[in-house]
DNA sequence: GGTGAAAAACAGCACTC
DNA sequence: GAGTGCTGTTTTTCACC
């Protein structure tokens, strides 16, 4: 279903997501059209989902991001998946097997922030926090 | 130095980063050469750090996505920067505080390729898995 | 998968406020 | 500094081979 050139296409895709169908074409010997219906294809199928850019956090004014593992309480599940959702700092969020219910990655501007967001969750669940110090190789994908 | 205008602009390019600038424009009552020059100057400073595409993993022939936290061994640490860096299993890391101290996000094949996988990984460190059931509010950024 | 022509979008610059 | 309009160039979008 999605072979190799499908996938050359992906991995161009994936650092510049913007580039021009004519680009992406000189770069594995294809025409402009012919890259746009694989394209098209993979949009179409569902292999892509959508584009969507890659953000400095700390410029965007978020000078904190943390991971926060969620313990939902019994009864509660339905409301922490309506309010994870609904929450514009979370950047990420799964569900996940183990001792925790979730995983999610959150953007804050600064430790006051933190507080007031982890508030919010314990209303429905028990978080752990970890900081997240850095991000490694900024050009894979979601 | 981000302001309302450049927000919304980056919250549309969120969804869709391929959008026309015209499209854009259109969307918040603005010329395509102003939606244009915003973007260029939101990409130089830095704040958008480039574009990217949502991939749907499970149709990309990868049936199995866990989260891997990874306790470094004493000397170890460059070794793990490097080959974290290195494999194409990896789709996010991140360096964080805690137990553990690398967190990344994993896309397999299947059980086989999670276990070799994981034997790459206990050479420099000790990891703790859990898996992926599912993944919320698929329209969010980097 | 490629081609060619019309339509659309983009990049650059001069101009206004 | 920020927004707009204009212009040549590039890209996209088709129908068709």
């Amino acid at each position: 279903m999605v072979d190799t050139i499908d996938r050359k296409i992906i991995d161009i895709l994936k650092i510049n997501s913007r580039l021009a169908y004519a680009e992406i074409g000189k770069k594995i010997f294809l025409s402009p059209s012919s890259v746009r219906e694989r394209i098209k294809k993979l949009e179409d199928t569902g292999v892509i989902q959508g584009y969507s850019l890659r953000l400095d956090q700390a410029l965007m004014g978020n000078n904190l991001e943390v991971f926060v593992m969620l313990k939902i309480f019994s009864g509660k599940f339905q409301t922490a998946l309506t309010e994870i959702e609904s929450y514009p700092e979370v950047k990420e969020a799964y569900r996940i097997t183990g001792q925790h219910n979730f995983h999610i990655r959150v953007a804050l501007r600064d430790q006051l922030h933190l507080q007031q967001f982890i508030d919010k969750l314990v209303t429905f669940g028990e978080p752990t926090t970890h900081l997240i110090l850095s991000r490694l190789g900024n050009e894979k994908t979601l």
